[in-house]
DNA sequence: CGACACTTTGACTGTAGTCAATGTAAGTGG
DNA sequence: CCACTTACATTGACTACAGTCAAAGTGTCG
């Protein structure tokens, strides 16, 4: 521990916790203040630019992290370029892989991006000590796991069109936890694109064209309209969903 | 657990455990054999035929489990009917969701099924009582993930060329490891198809002409050959891994 | 043997990819 | 302030890979 606390700068305070805000979205909302305490002691902040590599499959990876902002993309690439994101993270979600000291993706910041880190090493000793920490990663995992399905079957099944359309519906969701909730029935939304075209093909399994191609098009069909260049607005998302082509039952 | 005695037909005794072929490959090898006492007491054999339902996503399921043997496949549907396997699973997998009711995709029997279930609640006791079993389940759901990911760079970025030669080679590997390891250098492989070829189109998001068209043409380059209708021969897996598109650093 | 399910093969089509040019916006330096 | 660069995005013409529709082939079981 003297090791950890000898660099002082880069040492969370107690209150940082308190005032963090996605202390309870994040694997850490488990924790009583208690425990909390001994968490804050190991961790510290990293910061990275838009397009650092944050995590590489190559060298084994040293630390863990919850992201505090920003967006973190995970990456895969087969040997003759071709790339694939296997998943999009922001803030409050878990960053890096526990029990095993190799990755096997990338992860780069898609945006500035801020990171509560830990030593892999102290995490999982945390995570013994801790149980409900545990638990709550446990949750966290699951859940990605059903993400992950679930852009799998848009993936292997969704039409040019219908990818698009799930995705701004899925951003479109997103940013609507974040900001302001109508009462329920919630018909629009606005947000901001956190990544470029080519990401978004390299998300969606198309090419930067087809995706401007769709893009395009449900601007014709009034389904979204774009302000700037990055700012969408979906005036229905009743109408966006069903070009999206998610059954009722469906959560994402 | 008087209540779950009473079934003494269905309960399986202690020794079960210890004759049980997936005991160190699956969760519960994590645990003493005193506390896999405790578990054995609230386990019980179901049984599938090929093409059962084991889970819905409609109905919350009750139950989670270990697949003792047999193929699983978890599979999720578009309105239309368009449908996607997004996990094959075998014995020593674990199968169910704890901590949430609700599955968001199908479980089906691909072939006869045997299960070692434990009723969902019972089963979160015990993650509670040992840690070591939320630890293993924790580590279990990373390396699905993982295969998860896997499967989405394959989803969107391979040629059906690559996807069936991909789902072939695994395949093979996994035979290998349950069947005889040539010292370290393991050059071919022989397998039994688990699932149609309908399935195996869901699972790689082609039809089943494609899947057909590409076994074929990989039958004619002599990269596989064919005993019988489902049983494979993988003369040199070097070859089969270099047209499945795989770089040098993949393991699954 | 016939019925049925599964698989293969063929001819044709269509969606998304490729290649190439143009458009747009932000930033740099003369 | 304007020309220039650079990066990102859109649009167009053409192509190809995988999908669709249809028919024939194979194997299994009653």
């Amino acid at each position: 521990m003297d090791r950890l606390l000898s660099n002082s700068a880069s040492l969370k305070s107690n209150e940082k916790c308190d005032t963090c805000t996605v202390r309870h979205r994040a694997v850490c909302g488990a924790l009583s203040t208690k425990e909390l305490n001994h968490l804050n002691q190991i961790a510290r902040d990293k910061n990275f630019s838009a397009g650092d590599v944050i995590l590489s499959d190559e060298e084994p990876a040293d630390f863990v992290g919850i992201i505090t902002s920003g967006a973190v993309k995970l990456t895969k690439t087969l040997a003759d370029g071709r790339q694939q994101i296997v998943g999009l993270q922001f803030a409050s979600d878990f960053l890096g892989r526990t029990y095993n000291d190799r990755n096997h993706f990338f992860a780069e910041a898609a945006t500035d991006v801020e990171i509560c880190s830990f030593l892999r090493h102290d995490y999982e000793v945390m995570l013994e000590r801790f149980p409900e920490l545990e638990n709550r990663l446990l949750q966290h995992t699951l859940d990605e796991l059903d993400s992950a399905r679930e852009w799998m079957l848009l993936l292997g099944r969704k039409t040019a069109e219908e990818k698009v359309a799930s995705f701004l519906l899925m951003l479109a969701k997103k940013s609507s936890q974040i900001g302001c909730h109508h009462n329920n029935a919630l018909t629009f939304a606005t947000f901001t694109l956190p990544i470029t075209r080519t990401d978004m093909g390299d998300y969606l399994g198309l090419t930067i064209e087809t995706v401007s191609r769709q893009i395009t098009r449900l601007k014709a069909r009034k389904i979204i309209s774009i302000t700037g260049n990055r700012d969408f607005l979906v005036p229905d998302l009743e109408k966006l969903a069903e070009v999206a082509g998610n059954d009722v039952s469906d959560i994402n």
